[in-house]
DNA sequence: CAGTGGTCTAGACCACTAT
DNA sequence: TAGTGGTCTAGACCACTGA
């Protein structure tokens, strides 16, 4: 791990603006993406890097907390700020619900309940949602279309104890997952993706095989501690997840 | 949409300790889901917060752009701040190396590059990462055990336009990711996650019956606007990316 | 114990945009 | 055009941690 070198190649400011933060974080970016400061090195300190740029301390660590958030330095105390050996990668995927990303994709949205019952919750789920046994649940069953395509299967389990209103909620005309969102905005989430087999109920519903590979995120939700609810929803043939970083 | 209720329930400072804004913050994100401020509703004003709070406005200021980013709120110049009506999720995933995957995991990490061949990049490849008919690439195969059992299958080919050195590079005891990552680390990618059914070369890598379900990562990396490398990772059976938010 | 980042403050000016 | 958030500054004190 050598230091990077003293390299005071252009002071950024140009006319007579001032410095924002953006500036800094560009041109900080810039020297560690082009390798003037390498992977490893230790970068000047914020009162230097301020002078240099000539703006305020402040000004440096608002960039630096950026790019230390964003993975591509690291910083302690006392010990100062490094370029990270390997930048540390982190994916973001916006979660939307299925009408916005159907309706925002230029299709037109159609919801349909398949199936709707209240019964003990099985040994599994109560597990899962660390419920006593013998609680009560609703399992629903859905299908969300685009075009009149169908798009994504949701099978959904909700915790009658957590949310007896849900008992007498209509899932008619609306998705549980719009209901939910209205009853318990905001909570706790945990979310998975994974590929699995198509089940018959599957398959049959999204117009595949049985055991034909299928795009799955599965999601739990809790609330102040308490498990609301879980859902697996399955999506069409070919469905991918992207973002960019 | 109503506005909020003036609710000054309690100055939070208790003792003559100095407001961080993370209490402001906390507090906030209280009255917002147990909702004293409901989804819709307009929050008092940063001057407001901070006499309340006992603080700078800046203070409530950073407090407020951190919500702002986790999509709890929705700020607009002059509007003011709303909390939003439906909190905008979003789901991060470290991408860590497959060998601190592994290794993290408390496994044995192994490597063994299966195959390496130089060809001419296939009009496919060429279609996707935009380049020249014609251009040649290196591809590659690799599998990646944790305590001896396939745990992921690597596809890769490099672009041996933007990668020359890579042709000469040794990918036998050290994966072309590591390789990559020393070489070009900060790069821009895009990376998708999908299912699809084993092909033979996967299944018998891994272990599975052809056409079985596999979870697949496919990540394209460029650098200075030209591609570098496209590769696809096909996971063990039942893998799932899981996080929480 | 000394150096670096972490945070707060009080004040100022600016940019956007609803009205 | 006025009100709200967005940002910068200069200065201060603190917390952590490497030497």
């Amino acid at each position: 791990m050598t230091d990077a070198q003293p390299s005071r190649p252009i002071p950024v400011a140009a006319g007579g603006e001032k410095i924002s933060f953006r500036d800094v974080k560009a041109e900080i970016r810039r020297r560690i993406e082009q390798r003037v400061w390498a992977p490893g090195d230790l970068v000047p300190g914020e009162v230097e890097l301020a002078e240099e740029f000539g703006c305020a301390r402040a000004t440096v660590n608002r960039a630096m907390r950026e790019l230390t958030e964003e993975g591509l330095v690291d910083r302690k105390r006392k010990a100062g700020t490094r370029v990270r050996m390997t930048p540390l990668r982190q994916a973001r995927f916006e979660i939307p619900l299925v009408r916005a990303e159907i309706t925002g994709a230029g299709a037109k949205y159609r919801y349909a309940l398949l199936s709707r019952e209240v019964q003990a919750a099985p040994p599994w789920l109560c597990a899962r949602l660390a419920l006593r046994a013998d609680s009560r649940a609703l399992h629903l069953t859905c299908l969300h279309s685009a075009d009149g395509v169908p798009y994504q299967y949701e099978d959904r389990w909700i915790s009658l104890v957590a949310l007896p209103q849900a008992e007498t909620a209509d899932f008619q005309t609306r998705g549980p997952n719009e209901w939910l969102v209205e009853a318990v905005p905001y909570s706790e989430v945990e979310i998975s993706f994974l590929a699995c087999a198509a089940t018959p109920g599957v398959a049959a519903a999204l117009g595949l095989e049985p055991g034909e590979p299928v795009f799955t995120v599965e999601r739990t939700t809790w609330w102040a501690g308490a498990a609301l609810t879980l859902v697996r929803l399955s999506y069409e043939r070919g469905h991918r997840m992207t973002t960019r970083y």
